[in-house]
DNA sequence: ATAGGGTTAG
């Protein structure tokens, strides 16, 4: 029983030498600080704010109670006020206050990051309860280290101490992906024999569980059985639908929070604007923006960071701007955001002049600012700025972070730099051992003190982004053998690929037109569930088609459930290229009834096979379409084309009368076009006509100039080899 | 009493 507080009676050694260190802390600044931003985070938010203003003034009576102590270095400012509140709680609960002050400490010091002080006092803490094991494990779930949670949950129960539902709770926000679907339904057995499945908060975790483990139909149906929903039920269901892309869905549920007359919170605005970025829908963004003018939510930062990236995604720089620049606060996540819209809009001196500003003002540019800065590097094609950046990285100590170690990879392999592409990539570790060796160190931390921060803290592994980039750089320099041995290396340390990453695979078979492994991966691709995603479907057609498989290509192509115009264009072009003009037809009148427009690079495509083809009047027939056609002009590409089958079926009359026709300033391929088909025909008196037209319009065309002088000199055959390449290029 | 469900940029 403690009589006096001063005089320390009672108060167990290792207690006393845990109070001693946070009196320590508790004479710096940094402590003082810490609170205040808490408080004041409470009184701005009220959603809750509640339940942080009551932990926070037990952390009061607490370091009240500390002060009534009189250890060494506590200022007598934090004491006198709820001196007398303490001291009852000391006599009223006698010995079983060790064990709340022991908490409390655990709890504190985790809270400012104190990981060594809060292994010592729970290690030699005399008595442990459920509260002791639950704030570790609540801990770790918060701070990504679920294994270690759970480490801790078996522990727990070894001790002989029961989980009770806050336990329970704090393991399910733990469950953060599949993984731990198994962990999570056992954890959901728990609370259905305890009767909190439908408690709200209960509820509300079991819900966020099921958004991550399972499917969000799973999760809805325990939603919508809640006793009460508060609207962080409604931003868990919200949140988990934007995280998976389902903008349209997220906007749905928001408006029938809304009907239920739930009103939104911050978070919600958040993800409503995500939401509207993702579709991107800028009347929704609009509305939603309208509501919260003059309340509390126009000076949250993270409603405001979210208003800037909606504007930007939804094409209106400006207002992203605007907003930006009248944020009453801003932080780094502020100017990162206006940074990538800066770079999207392939702004590059702005971001690079608000990279140097948010400097100026004494912020710390961290892996996002670094990532953004390298993909204006890429969009500039400027290796050597990109060069310089990542020396800056390197002093800042960010190379290892994945997001800029990502972006430095795709930047060298996209540039063709592999061997510093390499170098990068080796140094980052295969990713499942780097999490293995972190976890196991880390689940020792608190039972026998034993720690090594460094190794989870910066453990950066290798992620499918890094093996993509790797994977994309080699096939777009034709090093298709290196890529899909990469593809295959990566599966072998366990990364699986993602739709990106199949897609260029299977680039990488077309480029060695090799069907077998093609046929692999696409098996693969059906395994793994990709085989409705459009960009792969195209890629797929393509790879059949350039294997020489026409069949397989269109088998693809039918049996696609949704194609954009590059399906159908992929298709009509593999047919051409093929010399199966009329197919290529065909498919293009079925874009045109599918309701998609075939457009200027279908017509090539066509045009293209029919020049293979040498048909004439078939391409006459489809260019007058094309003209007829509304919603496509012709352009260079296709005069050039349908002047070359004209010249080349010695129909140079109609060539000349097309070129008289062309209704803006034809380019030198149209010209050469037909000035070569003028040469085999011999028309030399015709060529001079346009000859000064050619040259006039590009002087120092080699091409043009050697084309003239064969024409004046009876002509030398291989240059209609090198125009054909010429023109089909430019097509490309 | 102390522990509980949630945010932004690749």
């Amino acid at each position: 029983m403690i009589q006096n507080p001063r005089c320390n009676h009672g108060v167990h050694p290792l207690l006393k030498h845990g109070l001693e260190c946070l009196c320590k802390f508790f004479s710096t600044s940094a402590l003082c600080c810490t609170s205040a931003d808490r408080l004041k985070k409470c009184t701005l938010f009220s959603d809750g704010g509640e339940y942080k203003e009551n932990r926070d003034r037990e952390r009061r009576k607490v370091m009240e109670a500390l002060a009534a102590l009189q250890l060494p270095g506590i200022s007598s400012s934090h004491c006198v006020l709820q001196n007398k509140v303490i001291h009852n709680h000391l006599v009223k609960h006698g010995l079983e206050t060790e064990v709340f002050l022991i908490n409390n400490l655990i709890s504190i010091y985790l809270s400012l990051g104190m990981l060594s002080e809060a292994s010592q006092v729970f290690n030699s803490a005399p008595k442990r309860n459920v509260v002791s094991w639950t704030i570790l494990i609540s801990y770790e779930a918060q701070h990504g280290c679920s294994k270690v949670a759970f480490a801790y949950f078996h522990r727990m129960q070894e001790d002989g101490i029961k989980p009770n539902k806050v336990t329970i709770i704090s393991l399910l926000s733990a469950c953060c992906n599949p993984e731990f679907r198994q962990r999570g339904s056992l954890l959901h057995v728990f609370l259905v024999e305890d009767g909190y499945e439908t408690h709200m908060v209960a509820g509300t975790a079991l819900v966020r569980m099921y958004c991550n483990c399972s499917t969000l139909e799973n999760a809805y149906r325990l939603f919508i059985a809640l006793e009460e929903k508060d609207n962080m039920s409604w931003a868990i269901l919200i949140s988990a639908h934007v995280q998976h892309e389902y903008g349209d869905n997220a906007i749905l549920l928001y408006k029938q929070m809304l009907q239920e007359g739930t009103l939104p919170n911050n978070y919600i605005y958040n993800k409503v604007f995500n939401a509207c970025s993702i579709i991107p829908d800028l009347s929704e963004g609009l509305k939603s923006h309208a509501r919260i003018i003059g309340s509390q939510f126009e000076q949250c930062i993270y409603v405001n960071n979210a208003l800037v990236d909606m504007y930007a995604k939804c094409r209106s720089l400006e207002s992203a701007h605007k907003i930006f620049m009248n944020m009453p606060r801003k932080d780094l996540v502020s100017w990162n955001v206006i940074m990538t819209a800066f770079a999207q809009y392939g702004l590059g001196d702005l971001v690079f002049k608000h990279f140097n500003e948010l400097k100026a003002i004494g912020l710390k540019p961290d892996e996002y600012t670094y990532s953004c800065l390298l993909t204006v590097c890429m969009s500039l094609e400027d290796i050597s700025l990109g060069r310089s950046v990542h020396e800056e990285i390197r002093k800042a100590g960010l190379e290892c972070r994945l997001p800029v170690a990502n972006a430095l990879l795709d930047m060298y392999s996209k540039s063709g730099c592999f061997e510093e592409a390499h170098r990068l990539f080796d140094k980052m570790r295969p990713r499942n051992n780097a999490s293995e060796i972190g976890m196991g160190t880390r689940s020792v931390l608190f039972i026998s003190s034993k720690q090594d921060h460094k190794l989870f803290s910066h453990g950066s592994g290798r992620d499918v982004f890094s093996w993509t980039a790797l994977i994309q750089g080699y096939t777009q320099y034709g090093h298709h053998h290196d890529a899909l041995d990469f593809f295959l290396d990566m599966q072998m340390e366990g990364v699986r690929p993602n739709h990106v990453t199949f897609g260029v695979a299977v680039n990488a078979c077309a480029g060695l037109l090799d069907v077998e492994i093609g046929n692999i991966v696409h098996m693969s691709i059906i395994q793994d569930g990709y085989e409705d995603d459009v960009s792969i479907g195209n890629a797929l057609i393509d790879m059949y088609a350039r294997c020489g498989n026409l069949e397989d290509a269109h088998r693809v192509f039918s049996g696609m459930p949704n194609r954009d115009s590059v399906s159908w264009n992929v298709m009509i072009g593999s047919y051409a290229e093929h010399g199966k003009v009329m197919d290529a037809f065909n498919v293009s009148l079925e874009m045109e009834s599918a309701g998609m427009g075939p457009d200027e690079f279908t017509f090539s495509c066509i045009l293209t096979g029919c020049r293979h083809a040498g048909m004439v009047s078939d391409a006459c027939h489809f260019f007058n379409h094309m003209i007829r056609y509304n919603h496509v002009t012709a352009s260079a590409h296709h005069y050039a084309s349908i002047i070359d089958l004209l010249g080349r079926a010695g129909q140079l009359h109609e060539a000349e009368d097309l070129v008289n026709r062309i209704p803006f300033q034809p380019n030198i391929v149209v010209f050469m076009s037909f000035l070569s088909a003028c040469k085999s025909h011999s028309h030399i008196d015709l060529a001079h006509e346009f000859s000064d037209h050619m040259i006039g319009l590009a002087p120092t065309n080699v091409a043009a100039h050697v084309l003239l002088s064969n024409i004046s000199n009876g002509g030398i055959r291989q240059l209609d080899t090198s125009l054909m390449e010429a023109l089909d290029n430019s097509m490309r």
